[in-house]
DNA sequence: TTTTGAGTTGTTCGA
DNA sequence: GTCGAACAACTCAAA
């Protein structure tokens, strides 16, 4: 690993034991598709240690502690958990290491700049996205470890038995298993490459288009901690990227001032979006209770759909079966690859909550067991601030119409037909409306469960009901 | 303490 | 088809 903090701090204090210690409070809830993609990361981590990687299965407050012993061990580093039942269990873990007098070293974390770290003048953590990006590029970050050898070169210790384990179900025998991306460091580097020298330059254009293969795709090895943000940071400081072929490509674009211009638009938009990645981690560092409640307490008033019917929508939304092409598009490209573009997510997060009235951890929880990169901050929060009940949340009124943003986004329908077979027999942007031609039903697929006008009206009626009721007379 | 300016991602309506 | 205004006034950050 060339830029793995915990593991460089190990080879530093010496011979080392590579553990993965796998949590069953972790693991059991984490989702047949993170599950697979884990194991399969840790086969590439243990590939690159020479088959060195010892994986327990157990709580790590008593793993460690014995694993420790024996081999005695005169320090643990680990790569810090910030979200709420994990920072509780590193504590834990802490006390139970310092009983048998061996240091927990937490040094370790996959943001650039920890949870917690980055606070206004006195000493309060952000609520706005803005603010909190600003000051957490004056705060700044290290630059990535230059590890003295190269990963087989580690000096390890061994002798020590290891856990194997079991694949996900389906994994390898159903062809209904999502298609996961290769796992592993030398994939997380050769995707970035592959971004940085491509789509990146147009990211600033590019990024909003789920037809287009223009987003980078990193989220899943930033999940996994197989790339580190400050790797990204620093390349995107430097001109993205050392590649020649890059800079051919990069120079070719900023030969004109304006094609400067765009390219440094682009590298502070992903900038950005590294940055909101390390904004919710803070939040939910602050506010654990925010990974499942409401942040703003008072949308926990707000009248939301229940019973059977509700139970039909869900249901329906889940499957990619609303008749809203963009949603069941989305919808239906999480199923099969375990992951679904931003801008579709949005999309598919606002008819959840805002068209079907439902409230939003029924989004979240689908989306967490489905989701190959999902993480547990930038999920709660991304749906809270569809929702309305985030940080810095947008205004209740901005309610996603899935046609517009459809034919917006995917205007030539690409991204539609490739996911609904029942609308590839339509052309163009026509996919995005299937009752406006005759033969828009005639594959089967399912007319709209709602009528969207209708649901808006609805919503915006339901936020006026809290707004009226809450003490301050604001949402 | 008070005040001022600003805030990821939108939609609809009417000119 | 394109454009600007209205939506509705809040909370946050910083001076």
């Amino acid at each position: 690993m060339s830029d793995h903090p915990a593991l460089n701090a190990a080879v530093a204090a010496g011979a080392v034991l590579p553990v993965f210690v796998v949590d069953p409070a972790i693991w059991g809830p984490s989702g047949e598709v993170r599950r697979e993609y884990l194991r399969r990361s840790l086969e590439a981590l243990n590939g690159s240690l020479r088959g060195g990687l010892t994986i327990r299965t157990g709580d790590p407050v008593e793993v460690l502690p014995t694993l420790a012993r024996e081999v005695a061990a005169s320090s643990v580093h680990i790569s810090a958990d910030h979200g709420p039942y994990g920072s509780q269990r590193d504590d834990a873990v802490s006390r139970a290491l310092s009983d048998i007098g061996v240091t927990l070293d937490t040094s370790g974390s996959p943001y650039a700049v920890s949870p917690g770290r980055v606070r206004k003048a006195d000493g309060t953590p952000y609520r706005v996205f803005t603010p909190f990006y600003r000051a957490w590029c004056a705060h700044g970050w290290r630059r990535p470890a230059q590890s003295a050898q190269p990963a087989s070169d580690i000096a390890l210790v061994d002798g020590v038995g290891s856990d194997r384990l079991p694949p996900a179900p389906g994994s390898s025998t159903d062809t209904a298993f999502p298609q996961l991306p290769e796992a592993g460091e030398d994939a997380a580097l050769k995707r970035w490459r592959a971004f940085a020298d491509d789509a990146l330059g147009d990211y600033a254009g590019g990024r909003d288009r789920p037809d287009l293969a223009s987003t980078s795709r990193l989220s899943v090895h930033l999940k996994y901690g197989e790339i580190h943000p400050r790797t990204l940071l620093a390349d995107l400081a430097e001109g993205a990227s050392p590649d020649p072929a890059h800079i051919a490509h990069t120079a070719h674009i900023a030969h004109t001032a304006d094609g400067r211009e765009r390219l440094a638009k682009s590298y502070e938009i992903f900038r950005k979006e590294l940055a909101w990645r390390e904004f919710y981690a803070d939040v939910l560092h602050h506010e654990p209770r925010s990974a499942r409640e409401y942040l703003r307490e008072e949308f926990s008033r707000m009248q939301y759909d229940t019973g059977h019917e509700a139970d039909q929508s869900l249901k329906a939304w889940q499957q990619g079966l609303t008749g809203f092409p963009i949603v069941d598009a989305g919808m239906r490209q999480l199923l099969r690859e375990g992951w679904m573009h931003n801008r579709v997510r949005m999309v598919v997060a606002s008819f959840l909550v805002k068209d079907l009235h439902l409230e939003w951890q029924h989004g979240a929880r689908w989306f967490m067991r489905h989701l190959v990169d999902g993480d547990l901050a930038s999920n709660s929060h991304g749906w809270q601030w569809t929702a309305g009940c985030g940080t810095d949340a947008a205004p209740y009124f901005r309610i996603f119409n899935p046609i517009t943003q459809a034919k917006r986004f995917d205007p030539d329908g690409d991204y539609v037909r490739h996911y609904v077979p029942e609308l590839q027999h339509l052309a163009g942007a026509t996919v995005h409306e299937p009752w406006t031609t005759a033969e828009g039903y005639s594959k089967g697929y399912p007319e709209p469960i709602v009528d969207h006008a209708e649901e808006r009206v609805e919503a915006l009626r339901r936020y006026e009901e809290i707004k009226a009721a809450s003490p301050t007379g604001s949402v």
